[in-house]
DNA sequence: TACTACGTTTAGTAAATACTAAACGTAGTA
DNA sequence: TACTACGTTTAGTATTTACTAAACGTAGTA
């Protein structure tokens, strides 16, 4: 006895809402973009509310959180007022804009202000004592470091869709 | 006029108390790791409250969970009582830790979950209409496969420490 | 044995968050 | 103009989470 298609949507919907969950978003919002991405045509907000069993006002909420990361895209048709969704489905290109929409947020703030304590460790703040002094300096230039690291693998990934997998390959056999 | 090094530390704490939110992490797991990080010797747990602010409880609590992802470590000495804490400094050892350590929750689960659903279509499930059957499996293809791609770069990022900076400019240039 | 100095656990709390239900705004239509 | 079919916004709610305060457990010490 093997599954049905309709309880097969459902089990990958879950999988996605746990998933978006994970990420910090609303599982609303991974339960949208399911549905959506399960579906071979743009579906109107009505339809969404009826597949994903949220409420309308939830459904406007958080598909429009995920037209804003382009995980989807908005369209309309003559004649129709409805709005049609539909997903993106190279999922590289949502990852850029993704971090992008959080490069403005309290993450780069909280980094900058790592970056911040550097710059005014090496203007020389701070010194009460020369061997403490280093110390700090050291450590935080450290981390300062990794972080410029972290940045530039995660812009790397970014830039994965016009590089091609071949490209992927040959860095991840580097890598091993 | 410059900063001192009391306020200097503060807005560090700050600094990573953000970072650590933005992650998923308490606030108090952040603030910890700082003081820690920016002490040259092991500090006990009364020492990690005043310096935190935090109550015992809270950083008992916070402070383990540091030790098990690996970003702290304790010690002991004898004929002393007192537990002390360590920051990590090898941080792509931690992050290693950190994703080895997420790999057994929700996230696993979850992705799991979807590569379930490939399978189940690919061992011919929810054969309702042979052209829907065809559409979803491309989908869930292609979606597994982004995961795929996301897991070898973040165990890549896992690696970065053993393989030394020079590897990393390599790679990074390759993908520029 | 009682006492002391620790770390841990628990009960309760405050704040954030994502949702529901329903009111609201608005643009097309009779 | 009133009506209808939409999407959006708001008020309220349930849940989660990270914290505090305090009770608790425990191993060394007098």
């Amino acid at each position: 006895m093997t599954t049905d298609t309709q309880t097969l949507k459902q089990e990958f919907i879950e999988g996605l809402s746990g998933i978006s969950a994970f990420w910090g978003f609303p599982k609303g919002m991974g339960a949208l973009f399911a549905v959506l991405y399960l579906s071979p045509d743009p579906l109107p907000l009505d339809e969404l509310v009826e597949q994903s069993g949220l409420t309308k006002g939830a459904v406007s909420t958080n598909v429009r959180a995920l037209a804003r990361i382009g995980l989807v895209h908005r369209s309309t048709r003559l004649g129709d007022r409805k709005d049609y969704y539909e997903a993106e489905t190279n999922f590289y290109k949502s990852v850029r804009s993704i971090l992008k929409e959080r490069q403005n947020t309290e993450f780069d703030r909280a980094v900058a202000s790592v970056k911040e304590t550097l710059s005014k460790l090496e203007a020389g703040a701070g010194s009460s004592d020369p061997a403490e002094q280093a110390f700090l300096l050291e450590r935080v230039r450290a981390l300062q470091s990794f972080f410029d690291a972290l940045d530039s693998l995660f812009s790397a990934i970014s830039r994965l869709d016009s590089l091609g997998f071949g490209t992927i390959q040959t860095v991840l056999n580097i890598l091993k």
